[in-house]
DNA sequence: AAATAT
DNA sequence: TATTTGC
DNA sequence: GTTTTGC
DNA sequence: AAAACA
């Protein structure tokens, strides 16, 4: 690229000289008339031997800074070529003034200001022309090398998109374009319909055609200032004018649409309809959450695109909110490149929430967010390569935690708590970047109202780790993760652990996924924005289980998992498994001695004909509504024993399944050790066996003979319920038998409780895992430090929320924990 | 981790 | 000592 | 090529 | 079976 810097102050432009060459190789271009012989670079006589000399060396980094002086036509031709960048350097008047002070011969006398004024007007007007033609502008207000240098690195002035833009840029500007033709008085929307990378159509929002324009009063609930409904309002949205234009026939299998900004609801379900694949938004709407739910289901691909290019309209504005009206949430929206060097909050979360203070939800802590290179071989690595260690001002290093996939073992130890450099943070959420790895700075977390659903962090959709990832009850690819489940289920049976902890975690990823798997690259999509990033997906391995993926793509089917599922032993198997004590092991050896039928195996006494007809029975689902009778029942009888317990009800119900595999409650007081808990529990069996509501204990609960004082309750029931629809009659061939397990637990770790019997299992296992990155150790009950063994202390734990914060995770709700 | 089956 | 069980 | 993969 | 590590 070839870069021509224009300033009114040569210190400011002789820094950036420097910076350039030192950190990005930069060859300095000068004309020979102009600058001191003493400087290295290449020399010309002219401005077009100077841009030819570029024209056939442009793929090396070239600068040059006599452009300041020249005429408008010799910066046209500089700006005609494609591999050009014209960046303003705007610096403070003190700057200037120390500028032009230190370029005097030592013997002139000091400079007034009138003198100043003087000389300022006149080289401004030389380059006003030039300096408003610029690209980029990167305003100087420091007074030493190294701030501005910081400024420069933050400006990212090699980034190829801004010479170039990238697909997504390029439609994305067309549709702010697009957007500029709005008639609406509310809003400014635009989008542009893509087929092939090329526009199938555009479209803006107003009034349709023959009406009065929104703008001339066209559209009445518009142009009052009284709130009224959208159902008022006759403006067609920029979305529909692009569909209605294109027409249905125009939309084929790999449309795009590119709207400034999120659809709307009632746009997202036409989109839907219309069969486009992707949407791609640049500015946030107050129903994104609600768009991106409809679009998943659909299997839409929702995609945000911050714009790295700005109209030049809004360039220059740095660090004030771009304040669209309350009407969007501050989404992602500051992505100028040319800003201070302070680290604003919204820098860091490319997602809502994150460090506004809009009210809603967390109010006292920040939760931010940030990106780093897909390819960034290790955290410290690349800082350390690029001379950048590593602390902001605005970040204690100590509550800075990086969630790496990327970080080697064995700096695991040494770096428990790795930092970051600030500006490679902001380059890569400035850039949109989609994250391998991110960082939540957590102040004081308030969880208090923060129950209410509104989501604070962004899920990291590409993480290696289930906890960090979005698993909704029912996945666009349930076909596929249904036959990765049965090759799982036949690794579990051959005894082979690890490859069922492979295909449990394929699974579990592409459950994850937002979007209807339809080819090689929808796998990709998922990793990366950028789609010329070729970055495979995690736990889904190159050999393997990719290539049974692609089997599924082209055939629809695995035939592994078929013949599986075909085969009568596997049935057999599968039987057994959900067989009260009769596990994976037993399993395979009982299907594979020839028998045909449980009822076979029953005849010939390997099993019990009870055992299977309770498993006949626990195998149903149970409805939500039967599970929170149950689990009233139970909680009614505990009250008699207990006052006012704290009680929830976990497992799948919690995750929102509308069938449940069992009943999970989990029950604590605040004020009871756990002792004293467990004696309830025993209690509480006894007295749920008395009348005849708990058939059967599927574990013993060992009650205490009194002399001994050790730990001989336990905190765990695992039961059998008769449950009926009216409980409390006779009638035994209403009554269905359900699986229940009560447990207890000290009030302390009550939320971790709950979020362990929350699952899933790949949920807790991803959970568990990446805590150890810290060093400690989470079980159901406790939190302690693997090298202290000192308990960490939760009691001040308020919520679930409150504690996965503590543990610096993600806010997954549990209705987004269905990773098994 | 803890109970249960071998 | 091996297996099963829970999330 | 070896080790780790949840408790 | 996959990923991290040696």
């Amino acid at each position: 690229m070839f870069i021509a810097l224009v300033s009114l102050d040569k210190n400011t432009v002789q820094w950036t000289l420097q910076y350039l060459s030192r950190e990005h190789n930069f060859t300095q271009l000068e004309l020979e008339s102009q600058v001191p012989k003493e400087r290295g670079g290449q020399r010309f006589d002219t401005h077009t031997q100077m841009i030819e000399y570029a024209t056939q060396h442009w793929q090396s980094n070239l600068v040059t800074t006599s452009l300041h002086s020249c005429t408008c036509s010799d910066v046209d031709t500089f700006l005609r070529r494609p591999f050009t960048l014209l960046v303003a350097l705007e610096s403070s008047i003190e700057n200037i003034k120390k500028s032009l002070t230190q370029q005097l011969p030592p013997s002139t006398p000091a400079l007034d200001l009138a003198a100043f004024l003087r000389w300022f007007d006149g080289a401004y007007r030389a380059q006003r022309d030039t300096l408003s033609r610029a690209q980029l502008n990167i305003y100087n207000g420091h007074e030493t090398e190294d701030a501005f240098v910081d400024v420069l690195r933050e400006a990212n002035i090699v980034d190829e998109q801004r010479i170039r833009p990238s697909w997504d840029t390029y439609f994305m500007e067309l549709a702010d374009l697009a957007s500029q033709r709005s008639n609406c008085m509310k809003r400014r929307v635009g989008a542009v319909l893509t087929q092939d990378k090329r526009v199938v159509s555009t479209g803006y929002n107003g009034t349709p055609k023959g009406l009065l324009n929104c703008a001339d009063g066209g559209c009445k609930r518009c142009n009052s200032g009284v709130e009224m409904g959208f159902a008022e309002c006759l403006c067609l949205h920029a979305e529909e004018n692009a569909l209605l234009e294109a027409g249905r026939g125009r939309i084929g299998e790999c449309a795009v649409l590119y709207c400034n900004t999120c659809p709307c609801l009632g746009c997202a379900v036409k989109i839907v309809q219309t069969g486009i694949s992707q949407v791609v938004y640049n500015h946030g709407y107050r129903v994104d959450q609600k768009t991106l739910e409809l679009f998943r289901n659909a299997g839409v691909v929702l995609r945000h695109t911050p714009m790295k290019r700005r109209a030049p309209s809004d360039k220059s504005t740095t660090d004030e909110e771009c304040d669209d009206s309350d009407e969007i949430a501050q989404n992602q929206d500051q992505d100028d490149n040319s800003s201070q060097a302070t680290l604003s909050e919204s820098d860091l979360a490319p997602a809502e929430g994150g460090g506004d203070h809009s009210g809603s939800g967390i109010k006292s802590s920040t939760i931010k967010t940030a990106s780093i290179p897909l390819n960034s071989p290790s955290l410290n690595q690349l800082a350390t390569s690029l001379g950048l260690l590593i602390t902001h001002s605005d970040i204690d290093v100590n509550d800075v935690i990086v969630k790496s996939e990327c970080l080697p073992n064995k700096h695991k130890q040494q770096h428990a708590h790795p930092s970051v450099c600030h500006h490679w943070l902001r380059d890569s959420a400035a850039a949109g970047r989609i994250l391998p790895i991110a960082l939540y700075v957590l102040d004081d977390y308030n969880p208090n109202n923060s129950e209410d659903g509104s989501d604070d962090l962004p899920p990291n959709p590409q993480s290696k780790n289930a906890c960090f990832r979005i698993h909704p009850l029912n996945s666009p690819n349930e076909h596929l993760v249904h036959a990765l489940r049965i090759l799982k289920q036949d690794r579990v049976a051959r005894d082979e652990r690890w490859n069922a902890l492979a295909y449990s975690r394929a699974a579990a990823m592409v459950k994850s996924f937002p979007h209807r798997i339809r080819s090689k690259d929808d796998i990709r999509l998922q990793l990366s924005y950028d789609s010329n990033d070729t970055v495979h997906t995690k736990n889904i391995g190159e050999k393997k289980i990719r290539a049974k993926i692609e089997e599924y793509l082209n055939y629809g089917r695995i035939s592994e998992a078929e013949t599986i599922q075909n085969s009568p032993s596997h049935k057999l198997y599968n039987a057994l498994c959900s067989i009260q004590g009769i596990g994976p092991r037993r399993a395979y050896e009982l299907s594979r001695t020839g028998a045909s039928s449980l009822g076979e195996l029953v005849e010939r006494g390997s099993i019990t004909q009870e055992d299977v007809t309770l498993a006949q029975h626990l195998e149903l689902g149970i409805p939500r509504t039967e599970v929170s009778s149950i689990a009233g029942v139970v909680m009614e009888n505990a009250r008699t024993l207990l006052p006012h317990p704290t009680h929830a009800i976990c497992g799948g119900y919690r995750r929102g399944k509308s069938e449940s595999n069992d009943i999970d409650i989990l029950i604590t007081h605040h004020g009871y050790t756990l002792q004293q808990m467990n004696e309830f529990l025993a209690n509480l069996a006894r007295r749920l066996q008395d009348m005849g509501f708990l058939t059967k204990l599927m574990r013993q609960l060992s009650l205490s003979d009194g002399h001994s004082d050790k730990h001989d309750y336990q905190s765990t029931l695992l039961g059998v319920v008769a449950s009926s629809s009216k409980y409390g009659t006779t009638d035994s061939a209403q009554v269905t038998f359900r699986r229940v397990d009560i447990i207890v637990c000290h009030p302390h770790s009550f939320h971790l409780e709950v979020l362990a019997w929350t699952g899933s299992v790949m949920y807790e296992r991803d959970l568990r895992a990446f805590v150890k990155r810290r060093n400690l150790k989470l079980n159901a009950s406790s939190v302690y430090n693997e090298h202290t063994n000192n308990e960490v202390d939760l009691s001040g734990i308020r919520s679930e929320r409150h504690l996965l914060a503590f543990l610096h995770l993600p806010w997954i709700a549990p209705e987004n924990r269905n990773c098994d």
